[in-house]
DNA sequence: TTGAAAGTATGATGGCTATAATATTATATG
DNA sequence: CATATAATATTATAGCCATCATACTTTCAA
């Protein structure tokens, strides 16, 4: 071969980086071929020689979003202590760092309203996603002993996907922290994570 | 005048009727001139003799689906006694009918990731929706005798919408039923609105 | 019944986008 | 250094969409 080896893999991962970024700023259906391309420093032309559609690639990129991001702290900190690692967890999630970070962080949130208008693969994959990050939650609170772990995690993430986009379409700041804040201190005292306990 | 006074304001009702619900299904950036005017049975070319430009027809059509919507089922019942309110509209607001009512239902959900997207007139519209809301939630809940009503009512806002909104992103049903019954039983656990309390 | 104006339809234009065919550039090997 | 070929760029095509100019249709007042 004349390129290096890893070179179209390289560009083809430098690609798929943007489309993640752009379905998180513009959302997956306003995400535009050229543009991707475009942010990757390529011109339109190459890009049927890294993915066979659109829609091929936009599936890609959804399941390209789920590696990495922010679920993966939580598994990180798997060896943790669960008070510390669930806390730190709902503050990172629910923090103005995490809300104003628009082409990065959890892509739950952001593919929420649009997933029942993406391919069967992709709300799979969605699926998969919540599944996994509630499994985490949830082996979390149960070493904590509480009970009926599986159904605080479910209805534990409901709250932190709802309160972290209802603070990113909050246009006022400080009723945008509120919103994050009133959420964070209600889920570490429903979930027992206070020092004090 | 040679038409019925009330017959352009009732089409152009009938058109943002349609636009509404356009939004619900498709989203505020996927809806198109010519299908909802066909929707509303008329073709795309009086469009401009009702509304000045598209991104102003959005915006209006984001404002008329506050209008009405199930936000106003709570103010009915605003003279009811606040636990049977509070109960019938978590009942409502997390059931499988208005999880599956892809075309109608609380404006919330639907356009809480477009929000950040939106012209300033709907962020603000949609900000109003979300104040105006929790400040009834609020307000039941302090009739209910519970302090902190107001911080209260927002994390309960927040796992309201993302709920409904995981639960319609989840493919698989009995998942998605999950999902709700869990934040049901939560949510009423949690502001003590069981029979037996 | 008829004219006029309000309301709606037809058809055109220009911009944008996905796709694809072809041309060009870059580089690893002989 | 030459060349083959992988990777990317140029350019073309076709369809969709917002917008708009113009033509037509409806229906009330005279």
């Amino acid at each position: 071969m004349r390129y290096d080896a890893e070179h179209k893999r390289k560009t083809r991962l430098r690609v798929l980086d943007e489309a993640a970024m752009v379905i998180r700023e513009e959302g997956p259906h306003r995400l535009g071929v050229a543009g991707v391309m475009a942010r990757a420093g390529l011109t339109h032309g190459g890009f049927y020689a890294h993915f066979p559609s659109k829609e091929a690639f936009v599936s890609e990129a959804i399941a390209h979003m789920f590696e990495g991001g922010p679920t993966a702290m939580l598994e990180k900190v798997k060896g943790a202590p669960p008070r510390e690692a669930l806390t730190g967890y709902i503050d990172f999630y629910l923090s103005a760092r995490h809300r104003d970070s628009r082409s990065g962080g959890c892509p739950l949130p952001y593919l929420a309203v649009d997933a029942p208008r993406l391919s069967q693969a992709s709300r799979e994959r969605y699926a998969r996603g919540v599944a996994h990050l509630t499994g985490i939650i949830a082996t979390h609170l149960a070493a904590l002993g509480r009970d009926h772990a599986e159904d605080e995690a479910s209805s534990t993430l409901a709250e932190l996907v709802g309160a972290l986009t209802l603070a990113r379409a909050e246009p006022d700041a400080d009723r945008s922290d509120a919103i994050l804040e009133r959420s964070r201190a209600h889920l570490k005292r429903r979930l027992g994570l206070e020092a004090d306990q």
